[in-house]
DNA sequence: CTGAAAGCGCTAACAG
DNA sequence: CTGTTAGCGCTTTCAG
């Protein structure tokens, strides 16, 4: 690979000039710049980005750091990150853990090595010994969809317990007292509150929380398709469920159309985000949806005011609402 | 941010010995390496992992780059690409160009400045102007998906001519002889190869090819949905609609519920590429399956190779096939 | 076992 | 307008 010495030599010129022809529109006279343009192309140079980020301490990329690839939750969010470092010329690179915490801590250390300028991570898990990793002294980033409560750097958040709520809140409004709860990954905040909404909507309703009534499925899809299959197995199975995220809900729409239950007329049925199939399924989907892009095009701004940043700012924590978008599978617009 | 320097000088050694510290475990005597490690800790000191890269020339790293993190094509193919590069301990990065050449460009511009060890990638497109800028002998990569006649490199493909072929031809076999066609992007041979398999299939048995049938869906499902409605407002409407890429699938859909189309009664339907809700949609759809997490680990194994490469190896070209998975969208177990 | 020094490829003063 | 030189933060000979 042709360095740019190797260019200044051909050409007889000094690195200087070469690097000056590169970054400087118009630096030299148009004989010695179309003279180095030449030996470039022939050379097939190409600058090391590398180096040139070690001289000036920036890299025009960011990162974002994702627990699942194949979640169109996130990749909607990436979307908006997206746009809004396009728009301040930067690049950025997605990274999956997978829901691995080892995974994470790799990626970490890896891009806490400067081979970005900032990043903006939904953890895996807020598990202390994973965060302790996550330095903000080390590199700006921000916390996006999963809060952590020891760790005090800005975040962008939905209100989880609030969606939850709304959604168990519904069910119970249409005469549902055993609804079904499929819970997520009890080690982010976001599982966690979610949970919490649900338990918050019995009691304000003062319907008795049962226990065989809520089951873990981990935010994978498997874990929703097992989940259902334990409440549907029930002695005294629901009569309504809510899933708590989309790859969960794909889960449990599998177990019902598996165990060929009816909805909504013998389950009604709530998930969690809007995905681009909801709204023509059969019957059309009663979801909590989450305003996903903003949440990146959020999260994006904030980080790039970080980088910038001359002066201390105060950490943000900006809390979204999400929205209760009813259609048929909760059996609201039905007789029952 | 504290530097291998500071790291040295506090702990009252040499910066060489601090870096061996680093990167041999047994290296230095218990005591000065406590000593160092405290410092570390002390001083919050992480490596420079770029500094690092540009002394041994090797990053660690691998990129796949696609033109939609939204497509859950692609996302599969990355797990699968994950699963190898962890194997032999490399992180991998995802870039997402968006179908867009300028932000590919972009990506391999910087991808190519040996921010990474080599990438793997489906092309926004194959024009030939783009392609020039990807330059094996700058950095290694295979290409995925999208084959590109004039770039002679290792690829991973699917014989999608025949994937096309397949489904057109069960729909013929099941007595259609108006079949609409939502092709994808020209300027990829995957999509010239759909339509191919499809014109293939009418002429083998004879059926006339009415252009009208044919509509540009670009692979997004905002084209899909238009291409359907255009479909289905013919005067001589098609009996049955095949969608040339899954986010087409999902606006076919969208526009066939919305017009109150019954599937497959008034129109069957058959789409490409299996996701996770296909099998329980109602009515379940039948699709072309591609082997997409095989193509990711071929693609990273095929990389890794040349990674590793000592000698010259002949460039691989894998085709894989698809297969086409009946369920009752094309009415085939429908009396009709 | 430890340190001095060279150098990875590039940019940024500073001179000329 | 062009060249010289000094690093960026790290690893790696090569001596001691």
């Amino acid at each position: 690979m042709a360095t740019i010495k190797d260019v200044a030599k051909e050409a007889g010129v000094s690195v200087a000039t070469v690097s000056k022809i590169l970054n400087y529109a118009d630096y030299s006279t148009t004989q010695t710049r179309e003279k180095v343009m030449n030996v470039i192309k022939r050379l097939n140079y190409q600058p090391n980005h590398i180096a040139r980020s070690m001289v000036n301490g920036k890299t025009g990329m960011i990162a974002l750091v994702i627990p699942d690839v194949r979640n169109s939750f996130f990749t909607e969010v990436a979307r908006g990150v997206e746009d809004v470092a396009n728009k301040y010329d930067f690049r950025v690179i997605l990274c999956n853990t997978d829901e691995d915490p080892a995974k994470q801590k790799n990626y970490i250390d890896v891009l806490q090595g400067r081979i970005i300028d900032g990043f903006i991570i939904a953890v895996a898990s807020d598990d202390d010994r994973q965060l302790k990793k996550i330095d903000r002294t080390k590199l700006p980033f921000v916390l996006i969809d999963r809060q952590c409560q020891n760790l005090l750097v800005d975040a962008i958040i939905v209100d989880n317990r609030d969606g939850a709520f709304k959604a168990v809140n519904h069910l119970i409004a249409n005469g549902h007292r055993r609804v079904g709860f499929i819970a997520g990954k009890r080690d982010t905040q976001t599982g966690r509150d979610r949970l919490r909404g649900y338990r918050d909507a019995l009691a304000e309703s003062g319907v008795a929380c049962d226990l065989n009534l809520v089951q873990d499925g981990e935010f994978t899809s498997a874990g929703g398709y097992l989940a259902t299959k334990a409440l549907i197995s029930l002695p005294e199975r629901p009569t309504a469920i809510f899933a708590s995220n989309n790859a969960m809900t794909i889960g449990m729409l599998k177990a019902l159309t598996e165990a060929k239950i009816r909805i909504p007329e013998e389950m009604a049925v709530i998930g969690f985000d809007d995905t681009d199939w909801t709204d023509f399924f059969t019957p059309p989907l009663t979801v909590v949806r989450q305003p996903t892009y903003t949440m990146g095009t959020l999260a994006g701004e904030i980080l790039f005011q970080r980088l910038s940043e001359t002066v201390f700012l105060e950490r943000k924590e900006i809390v979204l609402k999400p929205e209760l978008v009813i259609r048929e599978s909760c059996g609201a617009n039905h007789d029952r």
